[in-house]
DNA sequence: GAGCCTGTACGAATCGAATCGAACTTAACA
DNA sequence: TGTTAAGTTCGATTCGATTCGTACAGGCTC
């Protein structure tokens, strides 16, 4: 493989130890490319995969620290679409749930995809902490 | 810019003189990736988008070329949906109308996102030319 | 002209996605 | 024990995308 640097490396962090296991989820060889499009194809997650690739910390985030403002139920909703379209993990912490982006995963079937989601900028007066 | 060599440059052709119109389509600044992506989530239109793509010629194809087999009514709809996107460009030829990949466009805003649908390959057991 | 071939326009049916409220679960904590 | 907090599940609504039939328009050729 190459190791061309991309924008978000610098955020590659080393896995803890110990961590419960994920929630269900596509093995790497079963993403589609037309399933991982499909879930991505709206302002908010693109916002929330961006926000997760660049701000990303060890253990990851929950849902609530996106602050994004809207009901649970909806944000189980989108976190749900994109796990099971393969874009992120989910681990579950006592009553917490976190997310974190697949990065070597989507690298190794769809390279530079990450690249324009971490490029992505919502349009102008687009707002989503609302 | 860098000059990577892609796996559709080498069907990147000159433009022929004396081109009709380009049908009306989204300046290059104000092409945005949700809707690009949205454009692009679906087996069908990547499997256009691909086949333009890949087997380009001069002056380029119309709706029957690709030997979809479903009603024109509903060519009409996505061939639309790819040129409102952005995605390809479209140009009236008498009764025809014949359709390109905005290549240069898209690889100047998503660098990498034509390399992805270039590489996409259809769900195993998956046809189009019914 | 009659047929045929491009393709559009319109409208209807249908399907699925997004959105959200309400009730529930599980855990932490004062 | 009672409260708060994170998140799920269910069901309803709404919205948009897909799909397609039908009718229509312009140009070709016999």
């Amino acid at each position: 493989m190459s190791s061309m640097p991309t924008a978000y490396d610098i955020r590659r962090l080393p896995e803890p130890d110990g961590l419960p296991d994920p929630l269900p989820e596509p093995d790497v060889e079963d993403l589609r490319l037309e399933t991982v499009l499909s879930a991505l194809s709206g302002p908010l997650r693109l916002y929330i995969v961006r926000k997760l690739l660049l701000e990303r910390e060890e253990f990851d985030h929950t849902c609530g620290w996106f602050g994004l403002g809207r009901p649970k139920s909806s944000l189980t909703h989108h976190f749900r679409a994109l796990r099971e379209a393969g874009v992120i993990r989910q681990r579950q912490y006592g009553m917490e749930r976190r997310s974190e982006v697949r990065i070597d995963d989507l690298d190794a079937r769809f390279p530079g995809l990450l690249d324009l989601v971490a490029a992505w900028a919502p349009a102008p007066g687009e707002t989503f902490t609302r």
